[in-house]
DNA sequence: GACCTGCTGCGGCTTG
């Protein structure tokens, strides 16, 4: 039976209505599977091939929603994507009179007071209102989802690997507890495409046996065209904004300047040209800074411009989901820090059925220029760096053990412990672990011991009942930015924050005219230059693969045809400054330069083991300096001898525990990347520092093989 | 120099 056959009437209808000519590949696959068992399933195929459908259609089909109870519920990292979602779900709904409801902190309270009149239909929720719900109303948990038969996770590589899908698969395994009938979950992505990646993703939704992944691996053409043009830090070589311009004016567009000032820079200035050029004027920035109201009407201009070229300069968060509608070309200036990322960037253009992609890469730095040229090869590769899961998330337990307890006001040890280690997202965790944990929390008041029971303690209440308990990850403290009512956007504070400083936001020039310091106010008046705003930020980790790539690049003679005549010249001049190193095996060997006294050893390997190198080296005293983006290390004071005996000899289990605790006691806010980690107990703090900060084992695997090549 | 993500409950107001 064809797979459009085994669909109920309502949703063949809609189908006919639609005039789909034909279902995409993903969703005959997945109408086959998923009508005729209770797996669950991983739905894998790239942006707009209807994966959306690929679930919902089945599910619609099969479910008896005439039973009382939600039996749906539909889970998104983005309350966007919630809003995106709802508008297609209730399409879809409404041929079988399914009621679908939003539940996200910014969702009408009068449809989720409605819901709660009457449980029934399909639920969209946030992990953070799911996490809100167990906390202050574990009885509406019930309520309303005991009855569930299928949970539909969105965007899920986006949760794999990070302390959010750590606590989603804890959220899914208490929301399981209270389910008298097994439910299937339905994982949706588009950025996995290496196989080592799908067991970590069954992990993710337990029952691995039960779990099957759905692919579909159509490739989509993209034609890539490499630029060069040296720039500084501080602003954007003049010639890259020309070029930049003419080669986009005249399509819909989205430029990933990968930080948020740089993306105001590249509005504003692409802007500026057109207005003097007489060229459109949709030039838009959007980013986690820019007002919330602002991005929604950048978002919906897109989708609904047919006829108009638009420019959207912006960061990550034009990345995911979201339907933009067409968009021609996508453009990255410097170097993506994944290649998990680049795909999803690509993916943003060419939506139209059989159109190519267009990817333009501008660099500014040669390295930069190298990495880009590293992630676009591994992508055709078809590598993806590996996520790393991290197997005993103490900071993650701390949270859940909050608020598992608030749940229950009052619960005794053994119930709590009960609940804990049967959930799998702690399957690791010891129970002489989570009882020592547990005993700390007691001893900072976190919890209290009433009789038999555990309940809240003084501390604890004030973690508990803050709005920000309910998120995994940290905020920091930004200034409203508005003019005469109108908001515009955020800045943190910083040293540019001035009266009578011009700043660019949301693509707009502003002159700073008060700021109020007590209520967090940034008051401006439009202006006619200014500078980038600067924001405070964490680089992210670079993949092992992508700095061994790099290098590979270097030790071998390959040309690129899509490189322009000066990204090829600059690829020739870095592998000159290589060339004194005879290099045979670029897996295993790296160049250490000895040069005016000084050393320089390319590591050309990942954030994490850096780091762990680094920590080495200052542990025994070597004065080292980590050049990030080169990942390479300057040496002072040592020969190339030592040094290479330093990194075969060392003994990096020796003492770390120590050394650890000292630099935890010394800087305590080391911890900070973890916003649970600083309630632990210092041994467990350092535990979580081993696993997630450092790389102990990669490290050691990589000195295991290390061969050091000098150019002497 | 350096991304992103979400948010209860309650009192008090306006509006239909």
């Amino acid at each position: 039976m064809t797979a459009f056959n085994l669909l109920s009437e309502p949703i063949r209808k809609y189908i006919r209505d639609k005039k789909w000519e034909s279902l995409r590949p993903i969703q005959e696959a997945s109408i086959q599977r998923i009508m005729s068992t209770d797996n669950n399933y991983i739905l894998i195929s790239r942006t707009a091939s209807g994966k959306t459908e690929a679930a919902f259609l089945p599910i619609l089909s099969k479910v008896n929603f005439k039973e009382p109870g939600v039996k749906v519920l539909y889970i998104s990292p983005l309350i966007a994507l919630i809003n995106d979602q709802f508008v297609r779900v209730e399409s879809l709904c409404e041929y079988l009179d399914v009621p679908v409801t939003k539940w996200h902190g910014e969702a009408s309270k009068g449809a989720k007071d409605r819901l709660l009149k009457t449980p029934e239909g399909i639920v969209l929720i946030t992990p953070e209102s799911l996490e809100a719900m167990f906390v202050n109303k574990p009885y509406n948990v019930r309520h309303l989802f005991s009855t569930l038969e299928y949970v539909v996770i969105d965007e899920i590589h986006s949760f794999l690997g990070s302390d959010r899908g750590t606590h989603l698969q804890s959220l899914l395994s208490r929301l399981q507890k209270i389910n008298a009938k097994k439910f299937s979950v339905i994982g949706l992505s588009a950025t996995v495409s290496d196989a080592n990646q799908y067991s970590e993703l069954k992990e993710f939704l337990g029952e691995s046996d039960y779990t099957k992944v759905i692919r579909d691996t159509t490739p989509k053409p993209i034609n890539a065209v490499f630029k060069y043009f040296p720039g500084t830090v501080e602003e954007l070589p003049l010639p890259l904004l020309k070029d930049l311009y003419i080669r986009t004016r005249e399509s819909k567009v989205l430029i990933f300047p990968n930080a948020r000032g740089r993306v105001e820079e590249v509005a504003v200035k692409l802007k500026q040209i057109s207005e003097k050029v007489g060229g459109h004027k949709n030039y838009f920035s959007h980013h986690s800074s820019v007002d919330k109201e602002v991005r929604e009407y950048v978002e919906f201009f897109a989708k609904n411009s047919t006829l108009q070229n638009f420019c959207i300069s912006c960061t990550s968060t034009l990345e995911l989901g979201i339907d933009i509608g067409n968009v021609d070309e996508v453009v990255q200036i410097d170097a993506t820090h994944s290649i998990a990322s680049l795909i999803q960037r690509v993916g943003r253009s060419g939506r139209r059925e059989g159109k190519a992609s267009n990817l333009f890469l501008y660099a500014t730095d040669a390295w930069s220029l190298l990495q880009s040229l590293a992630c676009w090869l591994l992508y055709q590769e078809q590598y993806i760096e590996p996520v790393y899961i991290n197997k005993k998330p103490y900071d993650v337990m701390v949270h859940q053990l909050l608020s598992i307890v608030k749940s229950y006001s009052g619960i005794s040890l053994p119930k709590l412990v009960e609940e804990i280690m049967g959930n799998p997202a702690f399957l690791e965790i010891t129970l002489k672990e989570t009882e020592e944990i547990i005993f700390h929390l007691t001893t900072i008041d976190f919890f209290e011991k009433l009789g038999n029971e555990l309940i809240i303690g003084i501390e604890g209440e004030k973690v508990v009942n803050n709005k920000d308990f309910y998120s995994l990850f940290n905020t920091p403290v930004f200034f409203k930015v508005s003019n005469n009512g109108i908001k515009i956007g955020e800045l943190p504070l910083s040293s540019q924050i001035r009266e009578n400083e011009n700043i660019y936001l949301s693509a707009k020039i502003w002159s700073i005219k008060d700021i109020d310091y007590q209520t967090k106010k940034i008051e401006v008046i439009p202006a006619k230059d200014g500078k980038k705003p600067k924001f405070f930020g964490d680089a992210a980790d670079i993949a092992h693969m992508i700095r061994e790539k790099m290098f590979e690049i270097l030790s071998f003679k390959e040309q690129y045809e899509f490189l322009d005549d000066v990204a090829q010249q600059m690829i020739i001049l870095l592998r000159s400054e290589f060339s004194s190193f005879t290099i045979s095996d670029f897996k295993k060997e790296r160049p250490l330069l000895d040069h005016n006294e000084k050393l320089t050893f390319y590591s050309f390997t990942s954030s994490r083991i850096n780091r762990t190198i680094e920590l080495i080296l200052d542990s025994l005293n070597i004065k080292n300096t980590l050049d990030p983006q080169k990942s390479a290390f300057e040496i002072e004071g040592h020969t190339a001898e030592q040094v290479k005996t330093v990194f075969t000899n060392s003994c990096i289990e020796q003492n770390i525990d120590e050394i650890l605790t000292g630099l935890l006691e010394g800087n305590p806010a080391i911890i900070d990347f973890s916003k649970w980690g600083k309630y632990l107990p210092i041994c467990y703090q350092v535990k979580l520092l081993k696993e997630k900060y450092f790389d102990f084992e990669g490290c050691r695997i990589y000195l295991q093989d290390l061969k050091i090549i000098d150019n002497k």
